[in-house]
Formats: structure tokens, C-alpha cells, sequence
DNA sequence: GATGCGCATGTGGTCTGACCACAGGAGGAA
DNA sequence: TTCCTCCTGTGGTCAGACCACATGCGCATC
């Protein structure tokens, strides 16, 4: 009795990211270090190639790695951890799949955007020009509803991103880039698109003031405003994504 | 010329994540659907079964789809959109591999938390009563650390699911696992396990009556002070996982 | 006719081996 | 010394095979 051929019980993709992960832990590996290659992975665990890829497949979708074929030291599998993709991908296949309704992802940005806006106001350093740079941008006139929307949607993460907070950021990359999709297909539900952008140009302005000026509870409101007005003059939220009714 | 060798300028696998993302948007595929058997989607996508796997191998770790063998209808791929193993997985991995430090994490929750409670208090609608059979669970007296921080662990998620919202509950859910194994190493750093834990009781008490007051500005208050009392208490933020200084 | 059991079937899980495209570097030729 | 050309190692993909498993049909039995 050496070795029964009933002996997979943990699945074999699965030791392959519990391995990484522990080196990952362990701080045996880390950003800009290389995966062993896939076959001596494989070896090393003692199970198939496929199993290594399949786990390997689950970190580059998650951020964690950046694979390149070639050889060189900019080829293999390189360790990155760049949050923002993964946090997309789960937000965004969430949404697809219905486990995510829209409404919990607007309201989601109702709760944590505004928190984020009085948080930034109450610290001492902070950098808007990023933000400050996307309204200039947002300024020029003609601009399509699409390009508009899409520096908006740069603007609201550029504001998560001046805390320096790689979690807040990516978080709010993701609620923006999961529902990217149904905001777009919202537009022809708005009145007016000219009175809609200056509006929203101006609020911009408003809660970036706001959080320069340092008053916390100003800007929250600012912010919860402006997200709010929007979804319910666009209407995303009452019978959007809905195909089962 | 009629097929080149040279083709696949996308990935195969992305091929097949794409084409299950699409079905998903178009409402084809929801919860408790089964994805076509891997066989049938290679043929029809014209891939070969392995990289439909690598796909099926993402989408799971994303908590969007369960697969078990066997025949019947339990078995197969069933799509279930749980995201909370996906938040915590893409959450955990990018702590582990620095992608998140944990100071980011930790100053998440002290933005997000309190929005969390004060967005709670505001609610007419809220079930509170989970949470509070957690700090009934909390009272028992001689619980180890680790099943006290267990218990706290699932209050504080519990207080995002008691808004209702997926996306809340899930993002705490991430936040929390992410950092669970600091936290309990982090145990021994405080002064007084008796003390605190009888100072973190009170805490939570203090908490859910605001929230039950429907006072949203002393409900965040607290919530903040809790958390960051206990995280300078610990000091965890301090130099955990940081391998490279 | 009702009942119980065994095998055919279809599914995911894994492994093996092979070939391709690609990028870099070593080594030889000019 | 410089340039060019293969050789090498990497990920990407495919094909085919076998296994374990859970179901359910169909046959034999009562």
C-alpha cells in the first residue's frame, strides 16, 4: 500500500496558489520577483502543469502577476500586485452575474464616496491636481457624453486616489468600473445633457472646494448630492440589468 | 493563405472568460444555471478544454460559479454569485503579495466603518438582531482571544449585512479576512487581554445602541474610535509585514 | 406489478506529451 | 570590435487519455 490512486483530495490548482500565497506571506516572494517557471513549479509540487497554469491564471486575473513570453528578465511570470484590475474584474463579474444588484453598487458609493471626500478634508496632505486636471479636461465644449462620463468616472476615482490609500483607490475603481456599462446606456434617460454636464461641472467644483477648504461634512453632503442626483435623474437604478421580470 | 499560423492574438482563455461575462451581461446565464459542460464550450468556442478550465478556474475563485463532478443536476458548473470569497481572495492575495499594506486596510475600515453606521442610523429598515446575538456570544466569560476576535470579526461584518447591501457586506467581509491572521498575531502586544476585552464589550454595546438611537454622527464616532483604539492598542500598523526593512 | 440493484453515462479533475511563438543572449563571422 | 545568427528557455495552446464520482436507466428478482 504505497501511494493509493484515490489521493487528490485538495485539489491540485489549489496547492499551487496555497504554495504562492504562503511564499507571498512569507516574504519569500515579492513585487518585481519572478514565479519559478511553470514546469519546475510543477515539478517541485508534484502535479501537472495545467494545475500550476490554472492557479497561476487566478493571479493574473487577480493583479498579483504579469506573465510574458520570451526570455529575459522581463519575460515569466512577474509578481506586480496592481489591486485595481482584480478589484474591477470581482466587482465587475459580480454585476454580470446579478450577485452585485446596481442598486447595492450605487448605494455603496452613496455610503463610502462621501466618506472619502471628509476624509480626504480633515487630512493635512492631500493632491487634487490630478482631480483638478480632469475638471479642466471636463471644461472643454463638444465633448461627447461617452468622453464626458469617462472623465467623470477619472475624476471620482482620482479622488479616492489622492488619499494615497491603494484600498480606497481600488475600491472605488471597481464600483465605478462595474457599473460602467449601465451608466453609459442611461444616458438617452437624461432631460437634457447640456443642463445635465454644467450642472455636474459645476457640483465637481463645489465638492473640490469644499474638501480644500478643509470642512468634511460639507463635502459629504456635496458628494452624496451629486452622486445621488445623478443616478435618479438618469434613472439607473429602478429597472436597469433586470431580465428576469 | 488561409489560416496563419500565428492567430491567437487573444488568449484563448480570455476567449472563454469573455464569451461567459457576455452570456451573464445578456441575461442568458443567472444564478442556478449551469454552464454548458467544458467539452461542449471548447468545441464551441474552438479552444482546446484546458483554457475553458482556466476560466472556469477564475470565475470560481471569484465566487461566481461552483463546480462539482458526479452527473445530475448538482453536479457540473452552477453558477452562484457568492461574492464574498471573491473580495476576500482578491483582498487577501494583495495583502499578501504588498499590494495593499496593511496601514491602507486598516485606515479603509476607519472610513468606511463609520459610514457604514451612520448610513445604518439613518435607515429605517435595519436587523441588528445577528449582531447582537454576537455580543451576547462576546459575553460568555474564558473565551480565548482568538474566539473573542472570531466573534468580533463576525459582528462587525454582521453590521455591514444588517444594511442589506451585497456590496458593503462583501467589502467588509474582504477587509476583515485580509488582515485576520495580523490581527491575531498582534495579540500579544497588548497590555491587558482582560481589559481590553471588557473595554471592547462596552464598545460594541455603545455602538449598536447609537445605531439603534438612529444618532448616525455618534454612532461613526464610536466606531471609529473603536477601531482605532484597538489598532494602536496592538499595534498592528507599526511594522507587521514589512520583511523588507 | 412492485422493488431493488448494478452498470452505462456524462461530468469535472488531472496528467502526459507535444508543438508553437517569442525575446534574449551566447557565440561565431565579418 | 561590431554585427548577425542561431540556441535556449519561457509562457500559450492543443490533443488525448485516464480517473473518480454521482446519477439514473433498465434489468432481474420477488
Amino acid at each position: 500500500m504505497t501511494e493509493q490512486p484515490t489521493a487528490p483530495i485538495a485539489r491540485a490548482w489549489r496547492v499551487a496558489l496555497e504554495h504562492i500565497e504562503a511564499r507571498l506571506l512569507a516574504g519569500d516572494l515579492g513585487p518585481g520577483d519572478h514565479l519559478p517557471p511553470e514546469r519546475q513549479l510543477a515539478a517541485d509540487l508534484g502535479v501537472a502543469r495545467s494545475s500550476v497554469r490554472e492557479a497561476v491564471r487566478v493571479l493574473e486575473v487577480l493583479g498579483l502577476v504579469r506573465t510574458a513570453t520570451g526570455s529575459g528578465p522581463n519575460a515569466g511570470a512577474v509578481i506586480v500586485a496592481s489591486p485595481e484590475g482584480g478589484m474591477s474584474a470581482v466587482m465587475r463579474l459580480q454585476v454580470a452575474a446579478h450577485g452585485f444588484p446596481i442598486a447595492d453598487v450605487v448605494e455603496a458609493r452613496l455610503v463610502v464616496e462621501p466618506a472619502i471626500a471628509a476624509h480626504l478634508a480633515r487630512r493635512a496632505e492631500r493632491d487634487l491636481r490630478q482631480a483638478s486636471a480632469l475638471l479642466d479636461a471636463m471644461d472643454v465644449p463638444g465633448l461627447e457624453p461617452a468622453e464626458f462620463l469617462a472623465l467623470d468616472a477619472r475624476f471620482h476615482v482620482a479622488l479616492a486616489e489622492a488619499s494615497g490609500n491603494t484600498v480606497l483607490s481600488a475600491t472605488m475603481a471597481g464600483l465605478r468600473d462595474s457599473i460602467e456599462g449601465y451608466v453609459l446606456a442611461a444616458v438617452p434617460n437624461l432631460p437634457s445633457w447640456l443642463a445635465t454636464s454644467a450642472r455636474l461641472r459645476a457640483e465637481h467644483r463645489g465638492i473640490v472646494r469644499a474638501i480644500e477648504s478643509g470642512d468634511g461634512t460639507d463635502a459629504a453632503q456635496r458628494l452624496h448630492a451629486h452622486v445621488a442626483g445623478y443616478y435618479a435623474e438618469s434613472r439607473i437604478t429602478s429597472d436597469t440589468n433586470d431580465t428576469t421580470r
